[in-house]
RNA sequence: GGAGGUUUAGCUCAGUUGGGAGAGCGUCUGCCUUACAAGCAGAGGGUCGGGGGUUCGAGUCCCUCAACCUCCACCA
């Protein structure tokens, strides 16, 4: 059944297929007589919809799940979506606030219903954008984040956790988000450089009356002040160590104590302490035990220690409070600086470090686990490319304790409950038994708590299933540079410690996808592109070849239409190379005809390249460069098959040989399918229309293997004359541009040997001459001027006495014989240089013995056709 | 203060163990040649950021300088 091709290529019209692959379980796992191969997905967040970013990282993993399928694996790609606690929670929060309520007002269980709409919602935008973006997701196991399952893995990794005393609940300084009024992690703060001021203020000493100098950027917490600190080899302060000064901003008296922790370099050397307000006054002040009391509320604004201030917004009360103090003299000066500034990586706002009671993973153990098994070659995980397993192992070598509660309700609540008398912690897998008496910890977990176990808990853990045993651990992941830390790094740890092994063989590092003008795309600068758009319009092949061929490993990539286009016109070039290709084809042609004995030299030829090609196109898909595979086949398909072989065969196709019209129909095929199938990975759809036009063996592309060596060979005579049928087509059709000689116009040529003896070509040649430049053969001329070019072996002279232009000829000729002699004296030196005949490889030298030789045939017949026309 | 990246044709970028500088787009010239004018054929265009080193040989390895970018980091 042979289907045509429209005549034109449309995106619209191909990309169709989806539904049905989905339907017919070609993305099904589950083949035990294969070896597995598995992927998970990075699960999106069911915040919003995807975008190029998301169409880049899931395009790439397709193509491995593509091709890993190709190649006969049981390819598991395991799709699944992450709730992301805050970030979702904001979102409804904001929905929320459009009605004019708050979650507080719903109360916890009517705020996560509404949370749950929001994820169904947002869930149902994600599958129909995978679905445009024609992933070979296995739907059959998709997982989210709050499932009951990973949700049962999230409840035993805490409790082990806790067990083994590695999770711990403890009061510390961490980073309040006093919008969202939760505590972040680390990395969830953004350090931001920013103008801001130093305030220097005088402080009387109560004993002596002196005045010290202090300095601080953050003067409303002044009023959780508990000491000032001095170094106690400064010999500035030597006198005042053990008195005391007044705080000005509520005249409390603070003692002054000494502490080699104080740099005597920094400002006036005199630092005040605010154990509540900053992890280092924090550590002075469990260090001398004093007191460590709070001056804010959780939002930010002041409380009663602030006194009139209190109700304040902390950045209200610093500018009043300046105010007070430039009225009471206390300002000494103040400097302006620039300086980092942490802010929330969610709400934007700046973080408070603050005192609070949390919960918190003690890391140094777990990332020592990890660390240690990067140096085991069969545990490690190989970072593609290899230079960001240097920032992985940075991070973890300099990790501190995880803050893993997160003071809000959508996410995984932390499975501990207090005895309503005693007290007593109880930390379970399951609720305790006399539920009444036992209050549950009101926080929830920080949601990459979970995504950490993704390569495991969606493939069932904490039981033994069948999936587990099979697909873990995983083979690859794919994922950006930004979430090494966030995602990947969290994940080898857990995965050490629950798994004792490495989450993923491989991971695949790619970077940022860019603007046109290489801007970050982000929602306040407008400038994002939304992929269903750029689908919409160029198709989602041309979108696809776009993203893989051009970055590289680890590059950023910068967004182009030019580039799209370009990607959209291979696309159509491909589409009309197969017209032809079918056009040739007789009605019964099916794959078993396909009859390759009787190839032609041409034939043998594209044979020849398309083996190179394939070998190629394999090693680089193996090493994930997909960029190489990328630009070999739009060459080889665009210059080589294309530009060459089809306009070549047309000879053959409209000769009346039958066994080698034959041949030559069969290489067309078989080279095409070839492409096709290695194109697959890359333009899932419009491969998968033309597979189905052409004689084909299997239902669907998605079926078919990866591509075979096609076994014929072109022995080195043929090679070489068809090298030499190119430079003489090439040599022609340059002379024809030169002297504006029409293409179509009829000019005949003499072919001559090394020796400048006239040669005779035999017709198949003279057929193929005139159909690619509509030169013919002759034996003789009557002119004795000729345009002479050096070609493989020989020379090629067109007899044009009549338009030849001396003094052009010259030039040219000059030019080609300075190039000429400056590659043999390169290709001299090096010959004679032992270092280099002893040393290189031996296939090495001998092709530029080769090259040697030809570059002395050209010169000889350059330099003496150049004598020739300076005789003139 | 640490760590990393980038610097190659007018623009955007490839260039995989060191061995004749590439692509796309743009530019110039000529072509409606029955797969394709979103095309075909030809041409022009680069001291591979500067300097030094290793080597027979460096865009590629080492050192150094410069510019730009990113990440990490508790300095009052």
């Amino acid at each position: 059944m042979k289907k045509e091709l429209a005549p034109k290529y449309d995106h619209k019209k191909v990309e169709h297929y989806y539904q049905d692959w989905c339907e017919k379980g070609y993305f099904t796992a589950g083949d035990k007589s294969k070896d597995p191969y598995c992927i998970v997905i990075p699960p999106p967040n069911v915040t919003g919809k995807l975008h190029l970013g998301h169409a880049w990282d899931t395009t790439m993993q397709d193509m491995v799940a593509r091709y890993k399928r190709m190649q006969g694996y049981d390819m598991l790609w395991l799709p699944g979506m992450d709730h992301a606690g805050i970030a979702t929670q904001a979102k409804v929060d904001a929905r929320l606030k459009e009605e004019g309520i708050s979650r507080y007002d719903l109360g916890r269980e009517k705020f996560l219903e509404r949370a749950w709409e929001w994820k169904d919602e947002y869930a149902g935008h994600i599958h129909e954008q995978w679905a445009k973006l024609g992933l070979s997701l296995d739907y059959t196991r998709e997982r989210f984040t709050l499932d009951e399952g990973l949700s049962k893995a999230v409840r035993k990794v805490f409790v082990d956790l806790y067990q083994e005393g590695l999770i711990y609940q403890g009061e510390r300084i961490i980073n309040w988000d006093p919008q969202a009024k939760t505590a972040l992690s680390n990395i969830e703060v953004i350090h931001k450089e920013i103008a801001g001021h130093m305030y220097y203020f005088k402080y009387r000493v109560v004993e002596t009356g002196k005045e010290l100098i202090i300095a601080t950027t953050r003067p409303e917490t002044m009023f959780a002040d508990q000491a000032i600190f001095v170094h106690p080899q400064d010999e500035r302060y030597q006198d005042i160590i053990g008195l005391h000064a007044i705080n000005p901003a509520n005249g409390e008296e603070l003692p002054i104590m000494a502490d080699d922790y104080i740099d005597m370099d920094f400002g006036t050397a005199v630092m005040k302490c605010t154990p509540a307000h900053d992890p280092n006054d924090f550590a002075l002040a469990k260090k001398y035990d004093l007191a460590m009391p709070v001056c804010m509320n959780d939002d930010a604004t002041m409380n009663e220690l602030a006194g009139s201030y209190e109700g304040m917004d902390r950045f209200a009360c610093r500018k009043a409070l300046l105010e007070q103090f430039e009225k009471d003299g206390v300002v000494d000066h103040i400097e302006d600086i620039t300086h980092q500034v942490g802010h929330s990586e969610r709400t934007g706002v700046i973080i408070e470090p603050y005192l609070s009671k949390q919960w918190f993973v003690k890391m140094k153990p777990l990332a020592d686990e990890v660390l240690k098994n990067q140096n085991i070659e069969d545990q490690k995980i190989h970072f593609y490319p290899p230079r960001f397993e240097k920032t992985f192992r940075q991070w973890l070598e300099n990790i501190e304790d995880w803050c893993i509660s997160r003071q809000l309700w959508w996410g995984h609540r932390i499975p501990a409950w207090y005895h309503k008398d005693s007290g007593e912690i109880y930390v379970g897998m399951e609720d305790p038994k006399d539920k009444g008496q036992w209050i549950q910890d009101e926080d929830v977990l920080d949601t990459w708590f979970s995504s950490a176990l993704w390569p495991f808990s969606t493939l069932g853990w904490p039981e033994e299933t069948a999936d587990l045993q099979r697909y873990f651990p995983n083979d690859l992941l794919i994922t950006g540079y930004d979430i090494i830390f966030f995602w990947v790094a969290r994940m080898a740890f857990q995965t050490r410690y629950c798994m004792h092994n490495r989450p993923f063989k491989d991971v695949l590092i790619h970077g940022l996808i860019r603007d046109e003008q290489g801007r970050k795309m982000s929602k306040s600068l407008g400038n994002g592109v939304d992929p269903m758009d750029v689908i919409d319009q160029y198709g989602l092949d041309s979108l696809r070849f776009f993203l893989t061929t051009n970055s590289t490993p680890g590059q950023d990539l910068r967004f182009s239409p030019d580039k799209m286009e370009s990607s959209w016109n291979f696309i159509n070039k491909i589409w009309n190379a197969s017209r032809f290709v079918l056009m040739q084809l007789e009605e019964d042609m099916d794959v078993k005809n396909i009859n390759l004995s009787h190839a032609s030299m041409i034939d043998k030829w594209i044979i020849d390249r398309f083996n190179h090609v394939l070998a190629n196109v394999t090693a680089n898909m193996e090493k994930y460069e997909f960029a190489l595979v990328g630009n070999e086949l739009y060459s080889f398909v665009w210059d080589d098959f294309c530009s060459w072989y089809i306009e070549l065969s047309k000879a053959s196709l409209q000769g009346d040989d039958k066994q080698a019209i034959t041949a030559t129909r069969s290489t067309l095929v078989a080279v095409l399918r070839g492409i096709l199938c290695m194109l697959h990975p890359f333009m899932p759809f419009v491969s998968e229309e033309i597979y189905l036009s052409l004689p084909h063996d299997e239902e669907s592309i998605n079926l078919a293997k990866w591509p075979q060596h096609l076994d014929i060979a072109i022995d080195a005579k043929e090679a070489s004359a068809v090298a030499q049928l190119i430079t003489m087509i090439e040599a022609v059709r340059e002379i024809k541009t030169a002297y504006q000689i029409k293409p179509s116009a009829d000019i005949s040529v003499i072919i001559c040997d090394e020796k400048d003896e006239v040669r005779p070509v035999d017709e198949n040649i003279d057929a193929i001459m005139q159909k690619m430049c509509h030169a013919h053969w002759c034996e003789t001329s009557q002119d004795e001027e000729m345009v002479v070019r050096a070609i493989r072996g020989g020379t090629l002279k067109v007899a044009a006495a009549s338009i030849i232009d001396v003094e052009a000829e010259i030039a040219k000729l000059s030019k080609e014989v300075k190039r000429l002699a400056g590659e043999i004296k390169r290709s001299e030196g090096m010959l004679n240089n032992p270092g280099f005949v002893n040393k290189a490889p031996a296939d090495k030298v001998q092709a530029e013995k080769e090259k040697l030789e030809a570059y002395r045939q050209q010169y000889e017949i350059t330099s003496n056709q150049l004598k020739a026309y300076q005789k003139k």
